[in-house]
DNA sequence: CCTGGCACTCAACGCTTCCGAGTGCCAGCC
DNA sequence: GGCTGGCACTCGGAAGCGTTGAGTGCCAGG
C-alpha cells in the first residue's frame, strides 16, 4: 500500500500536469506544493509510483506524467467532485429555462456543458423505451396515407408516414385513434407491444390491413435502434487537446460522428451515478487518449438518458464532474416541469 | 486580357496544386501537362499571372499557388461541373431511399455529402416560411395544457406546449382544430398570420384567452428565427485540411458550431443555381481559408432550403460541385415523393 | 515571341553543439 | 529507517551552420 505522502505526491503530479500540460519534475513539485520534504525524497516516491504504474516518464530525463491508472486512482481516491458555485448554478438554471421545446433543451444543454467544461459535450435524447406514452395521434393526410405521431412524457415527438394498403375512412381512423390511446396512454413503451397485440380484432376485415400497418409502424418506432438520438457540441474545444494534434483529434472526430459508437459509450456507463472512463478503459480505440465523464439524467428519480463530456485524459476531473453532475440535475428539473 | 495559354497555365496550376498540395513550379508543370512550350515560357506566363493577382509565391524560390482570385477565375471560366458517374448516381439514390422520416433524410444527406466530397457537409432543414401547412393538430394533454403539432408538406414536424390561461374543453378544442385546419391547410406559411387574424371572434369570451395563446404560439413557430435548423457532418475530414492545422481548423470548428453563422452563410448564397464562395469571399472571418459550395434544393421546382459543403480553398471544385448538385437533386426527389 | 543558359535566392534538411531540467544513486545525518 | 544534499549522468530540444536543389528572373540569340 502506498503511504499517505506518496498519494499526496500523485495528487500533486496530476494537478500540476493538468494545469501546465508539461511533465512535472521533483523540484517543481516541492516548490509549488509544500510537501515538507526535499526533492530527493520526492524522487524516491516518484520512483515507487512509477514501479506501481501510476506515473510514467515520456523519456529519460523528463518529468513524470500520470498514467491512466494514475488518473484512475486520483479520481477514485484523491479528488472529490468540485461543486458548482452559486452563481454558476444560477447561470445554468437561467440558461436552460429559456428552452421552448425538447430539441431546444437538448441543444442548450450541449452548449452549456461544452462551455462549462471547455470540452466536447454529448447529450442523449430521452430514451423511448424508458418513457411512457403521453399521446398517440393519427392524421389522415391523403385517402390512403396516415401519419402517426407519438408523444412521450419527456416531450419527445416521433412521426412516421404510413401507406395504407386500402383506403381508410375518417371514422375508422377515429376509432383506431381512440382505442389506441385508451390502451397505451400513460403506459411504458416496453409494455406497448403486449397491449396492442389483439387490437386488430376489433376491426372489419377490410380495415385490418391498415390497422396492422399502423401497429407495425408504431412498434417499429419503439425499437431501440431507431430511437437513440444524440446531439454533440463543443468540438472546437478539441483544438485544445494537445500539441500532437492531427493524430489525436482525427479518431476522436470520427468517433463523434459515429453515433453508434457514442451511444455504446454512454450505454456502457453505469446506470446510476457518475461514470468516468479514462483512456484505455474506453472500449473504442479512437478514444484511447480521451476520458469520458457521463451521468444519467431524468425527469423523476429515474434516468431516461445520459449526458457527458469527452475530453483529454489530462482534464480537470473534479471540475468536469461537478459541471456534468450539476447540468444533469438541472436538465432533469426542466424536463420534469414540462 | 489573358491569352488562352496563360489560362491553360492557370488551370494546370490549380489542378496540380489541388492534387499535390504543394506549390507548383514551371518545370513540373511542363512535364505533367503538355503545354507545348518550355519552362522558361511558362515562367513568363506565371510572372504575368502573378502580376494580375491570380497566383502567388509563398516565398521566393518556391512554386506558385493559386490565390482566391485565381480559384475564382478557375471556377468561373476554366472548369465545369464534373457530373457524377452512373454508379455514383445509383449509389446516391439507393442511400437516400432508405430514409424513414425527415430527420433521417437530412442525416443521410449529410453523411452522403461528406463521404462523396470528403469534406464537411451542411444541410439545412426545409424552411418553414417557404412550405405549406399540411396539417395542424391540437392535443389536450392536461386540463389546461395543449400541445400544438404543425406538419408541413416537406414532412417537417414542429411541436409546442401551450399553457392555457383557462381550462379548455374537448369540444372547444375540436372546434378550434377544425377551424384552424380549414383555414390554413394547404396554405403557405407566410399567409397564415393573415388567415387566422380574426379567428378568435368565433369563440366564447372565456375561451378567447386560450385561443389567443394557441394562435400566438402558432405564429411564433413560423417566425424565421425558430425555424432554421441544420445538420452538419464529416467534421473528421477537417483533419485533411493542411499542415498548419490548429490555426486553420479552430475557427472552422467554431463557425460550424455557430448555427447562426452557417445559416447566414447559406442564406447569402444565391437563391437559384449553385454558389461557390472562395476564401475571403466569405464574410465570416473564420472561414477565410475555406470555400463553401452550396445550392438550394426542394421538392418541386422551388428551393425550400440549401445544402452544401465547406472545405479548404484548395479543393476539387468540379468534383465537389458535381456531388453537391447531384445530391441536391436526389434529395429534392425524395422529398417530393414523401 | 519563344528558348536555352546562367546567376541568384532561400526554405528545407541534416549535422553538430550546447544547455539544462531531470534523474538515479550514494554517503551521511537525524 | 527514512530523509537529505551532493554528484555524475542522460538526453530531448534549441541554436547555429553549411549544403542542397527546386525554383526564379533576366538576357541574348533564334
Amino acid at each position: 500500500m502506498l503511504s499517505e505522502r506518496r498519494l499526496q505526491v500523485l495528487r500533486a503530479i496530476v494537478q500540476d500536469y493538468v494545469g501546465t500540460e508539461e511533465p512535472v519534475g521533483s523540484k517543481a513539485l516541492t516548490e509549488r506544493h509544500n510537501l515538507g520534504v526535499s526533492p530527493a525524497t520526492v524522487r524516491n516516491d516518484m520512483a515507487a509510483l512509477e514501479d506501481e504504474g501510476f506515473i510514467a516518464q515520456p523519456h529519460t530525463s523528463a518529468g513524470r506524467i500520470p498514467t491512466d491508472k494514475g488518473y484512475r486512482l486520483f479520481v477514485d481516491k484523491l479528488a472529490g467532485v468540485k461543486p458548482m458555485t452559486a452563481p454558476e448554478r444560477r447561470a445554468i438554471q437561467n440558461f436552460l429555462e429559456g428552452a421552448v421545446d425538447l430539441d431546444d433543451v437538448v441543444a442548450r444543454t450541449v452548449r452549456l456543458l461544452a462551455q462549462l467544461t471547455r470540452q466536447v459535450a454529448v447529450v442523449q435524447y430521452p430514451s423511448l423505451t424508458r418513457s411512457t406514452v403521453r399521446h398517440v395521434e393519427l392524421l389522415s393526410l391523403a385517402p390512403a396515407r396516415v401519419m402517426l405521431v407519438l408523444i412521450t412524457d419527456t416531450g419527445r415527438v416521433e412521426q412516421r408516414m404510413i401507406d395504407c394498403p386500402a383506403p381508410f375512412g375518417e371514422t375508422s381512423l377515429a376509432d383506431l385513434r381512440a382505442r389506441l390511446n385508451s390502451r397505451i396512454t400513460g403506459r411504458r413503451f416496453t409494455d406497448v407491444p403486449r397491449l396492442v397485440e389483439d387490437l386488430h380484432e376489433a376491426f372489419d376485415l377490410e380495415d385490418r390491413g391498415t390497422v396492422a400497418a399502423v401497429l407495425s409502424t408504431l412498434l417499429e418506432t419503439l425499437v431501440e435502434e431507431n430511437e437513440e438520438r444524440l446531439m454533440i457540441g463543443g468540438t472546437a474545444n478539441l483544438t485544445r487537446f494537445g500539441h500532437d494534434f492531427p493524430l489525436t483529434i482525427r479518431p476522436v472526430l470520427e468517433a463523434l460522428e459515429e453515433q453508434v459508437v457514442l451511444l455504446k459509450l454512454l450505454g456502457e456507463a453505469g446506470d446510476s451515478g457518475m461514470t468516468v472512463r479514462i483512456g484505455h478503459e474506453n472500449a473504442y480505440e479512437g478514444l484511447n487518449s480521451t476520458s469520458v465523464v457521463s451521468v444519467g439524467y431524468g425527469s423523476g428519480g429515474e434516468a431516461v438518458a445520459k449526458l457527458g463530456v469527452v475530453g483529454p485524459t489530462r482534464m480537470d476531473y473534479p471540475g468536469t464532474m461537478g459541471a456534468v453532475r450539476a447540468v444533469a440535475r438541472y436538465v432533469g428539473q426542466i424536463l420534469a416541469e414540462s
